[in-house]
This record gives structure tokens, C-alpha cells and sequence, in this order.
DNA sequence: CATTGTGAAGCGTTTCACAGCC
DNA sequence: GGCTGTGAAACGCTTCACAATG
């Protein structure tokens, strides 16, 4: 039977797709759709049904059988669960392109993130505006920090500056840091860190472009039609 | 025994570590180190010994017992398996904020990536200069990928426009695709697509926030001393 | 009777532990 | 002696297949 509290661990594989079921959930909902089967979830989320009914059956039974699931309860259910009741206050350090962009990017609106603040080192830069906000100094961050209740810190500075970046989150109280540094951050161990490197990214899908046809091959055994061509293919020396 | 080709498959999860061994074994070259042990390459990447070892075990056997791997050619080894023996040309779709500081971002150089391109729909931009590019009208689309020769794609448009990017890009002859528009792409099967949506980040973020009290309570024992605190602990309600 | 919830099987990844080698 | 390379064990995640059920 499952679980009925909202306290216990969830997988992390589990962790990494429910913000993807709330994002799908939520376009539905403003779509007027108010019940949805784990099929259609999985479809529009791009996964496998059995995983999303696994996936939902660790928040509690919420499903009704024969129908699928309330839209609303389920955005409810994931929303408590991931912490987004209420809107997570989060600060920015570097004020440069990626700073400035990710200050004034729409896309954390009405996803529980709300950008309060945004910091730099450069004192030319400090009093600037950046959409609604005014570019603080770092060494402020503490009192920031605390007064607006931050726990969560975005890094967008250069790599050089990233450690000492982090190093000052931490100080000032920070729990939670999404990193865009290509650097790798040692934080302490109740501090949580999630780097997005940008050139990594394009590195694993540049693999996967020179590598694609051996990839389909294996994958796709329809495409070569027989094991004969599919010998054929090896012995051409692909790639 | 290792192989000792280069075309085969790895584990995506070596795939996807490669990345970061490659830039912290470049740090280190550029620091003069010139040899380095599986322990020391897992203290700076963030991982463990053995894991290093593995992953390195499947480019084939290249390190010396006793002594540690070659710095140098574990970069070569590397990059030629990633695919970046030479730059990749990248076409950045949107010149929004995102876009425009995508464009801009340093973080790509010497990483195997130039961002040769950027188009975008609104006619009011085109012709504009961000950096040394001229944004361009995403209707040239399909001249600019096989005058360029591109084959990676990043979208940054806002969500509405991302499936049509998406569509364009695969018609113009692009075949791997990074996402940052917070949609689900449905893409061919010979089109490789990675997404990056900022809030899922965070949200994975909140969740770990939220939950970490129980995380330790589970992963550093010691920190609440014996199971008699665990269960004081729990008599607590904690969250 | 369509659809959930879930044991159990299958797979890929991590970690251990040590033989093999320089 | 120190460090790699790798079988084998352990682990977690995915997928299957179907009993449970509104």
C-alpha cells in the first residue's frame, strides 16, 4: 500500500520528473482539463505511463481506478510536496549577461521562484537597475540575505569568482545553490548544489550527434531492416 | 580487456561525466600538471575513485599502473570520443535576453562550441548587432544551417515559439537540439534533444531544501548522534 | 471495463575488493 | 608499493504484467 503522509523520501529519479508532471498539469488545468489518465500524463510529459503511476503512487493513492486522476489534487499533491505552497524568495550573484538575463527571465513566474535580488562584486555595476531591481553590493549579500529570507542562490558569475561566490552564500545562510559556473563547488554537506554547465550539455549532445548512427542501429533494428544489413552496416566501418 | 577502438557506445552515465573530467583534467594542464591518479581526478571532479576508473576503462585502457594516467592524453582521448577533435558551429534561436546572453556567454569558448548564428522572428531585431553577430531572420533559417554547416541548435525563444523553433531547426537540417523554452519538444527519432528548464532546477532544489532535515537524519547518522535521537527526532513531526 | 497500484523481473549504474602490472 | 583495470556484489530505477477496484 502506499504512503498517505507527505514526509518520506521520495526517489530522486521520482524528484527530477514531478516538476515536469507540475509544469504539463498546470498547462492542462488552464486548458479546462480537470481529469487526466497516466497515459495521457506520460504522453504529454514524454515518459512511460508505468513509471508516471510509480512515480505518483509515492505521493499517496490519489488516483481513482477505471478514471485516472483529478488534475487539481495532483498539481496540489506535487506542488506541497516539492515545497511550492508558497513562492521561494531567490537571489542572484554577477549582475553580467547571464546574471541580467536570468534577473529578468519570465520563466519563474507562477513556478514558485520569485528573483529579489541581484548582487555583484564590480561597484561601477552596484545601483544599476536591471528590470525592476537595483544591483547590490556583494558585500551586503548577509544582510540581504537574512532580511529577505533567501535560502536559495543562483551563481552566474565567471568561473574565477564562483568558489568565493559560493563561499559568501553559504556564509550569509544560504541552503540551496544552483550553480552556473563551469566549475565544481565544494559546499558543506547540508548546503544542496545543482550546477548547469552549458558547455557540458552541448559536449553530451555533440557525443551523441557522432555517435548517432551506431545508436540506431542498435535501437532501431527496423531501420536496417534485417541482421544483414545490419552486418553489412558494420562491415562499411560506420562512423 | 578494455577496448581499444573508439566507436563504441559508452554508458550514458560515462557520457555524461566525460564533460567534467575533460575541463578539470584542462585546468590541470594549463597548471602544468602533466600526470594525474584516478583519487585525484575523483577529488576534483566531485566523484568517486572508482567511478573514474570505470569511465576511463571504457576509452580503453590508458593509464599505467603504479603511476596514474597522462594528462595530456587522457584530454585527447576524451575529446575525440565527445566529438570535439574540432569546434562545433551552434545556431542560437531567440535573441531575447536568454539568447542574446547565450550569445555573449565566454563559458563555450575553448570548450568545443562557437555561436555562429543567432536568428529570430520579430523583424524589428534583424540586422541588429549583439556582439559580433548580426541577429538574422529565422526565415533564412535553412541557408544559414547548410551555409554554416550546423548541425547543433539552442532554442531560447519563449515557450510558445519553441515547438515551431524546434520544427524549423530539424527541417533545416539540424540534428541536435538544446532546449532552455520550459516545454516538452517532440522531436524525430534522429534528432537528439536536451532540455534545460531553470525552474525545474530550483524546484529540485526546494524539494532537497525542504526534506534535508530528514536526508541527514538518513545519510549522516552521526550528526544525530543514536537511534534514540532519531526517534526523538521523529517524535518531533519534524518538516 | 478502463485504469490504477504494485509485486516481480530486468537493466544499467555504482561500489567493492582485489588480482594484475608497472 | 602504488595504482590501474575489472569481475562480482549491491543498488536503484524502469518496465512488465496483472490483480485490485471504482
Amino acid at each position: 500500500m502506499a504512503r498517505d503522509d507527505t514526509t518520506g523520501q521520495l526517489p530522486e529519479a521520482t524528484v527530477s520528473r514531478l516538476p515536469i508532471y507540475l509544469h504539463v498539469l498546470s498547462t492542462q488545468a488552464t486548458n479546462g482539463i480537470d481529469r487526466i489518465s497516466s497515459e495521457g500524463l506520460a504522453e504529454l510529459a514524454g515518459v512511460n505511463a508505468a513509471k508516471v503511476r510509480k512515480d505518483l503512487s509515492h505521493l499517496g493513492s490519489h488516483g481513482t481506478r477505471g478514471v485516472g486522476y483529478a488534475v487539481d489534487h495532483l498539481i496540489r499533491q506535487i506542488r506541497h510536496e516539492l515545497g511550492l505552497d508558497h513562492d521561494w524568495p531567490v537571489l542572484i550573484v554577477g549582475a553580467g549577461n547571464l546574471g541580467q538575463a536570468l534577473a529578468g527571465y519570465g520563466g519563474f513566474d507562477n513556478r514558485g521562484f520569485r528573483v529579489v535580488a541581484i548582487v555583484d562584486v564590480d561597484s561601477d555595476k552596484v545601483g544599476t537597475r536591471v528590470g525592476r531591481l537595483t544591483i547590490e553590493s556583494i558585500d551586503r549579500l548577509g544582510e540581504t540575505v537574512s532580511e529577505l529570507g533567501i535560502s536559495i542562490g543562483i551563481i552566474a558569475t565567471p568561473p574565477n569568482a564562483a568558489a568565493d561566490a559560493a563561499e559568501r552564500l553559504v556564509a550569509a545562510g544560504v541552503t540551496s545553490i544552483l550553480n552556473f559556473a563551469p566549475v565544481v563547488l565544494s559546499a558543506p554537506r547540508h548546503v544542496g548544489v545543482r550546477n548547469v554547465d552549458l558547455a557540458v550539455e552541448l559536449q553530451i549532445l555533440s557525443y551523441h550527434d557522432l555517435h548517432r548512427i551506431n545508436h540506431q542501429a542498435a535501437i532501431e533494428p527496423n531501420l536496417v531492416a534485417s541482421d544483414t544489413d545490419e552486418i553489412q552496416f558494420k562491415a562499411l566501418g560506420f562512423r
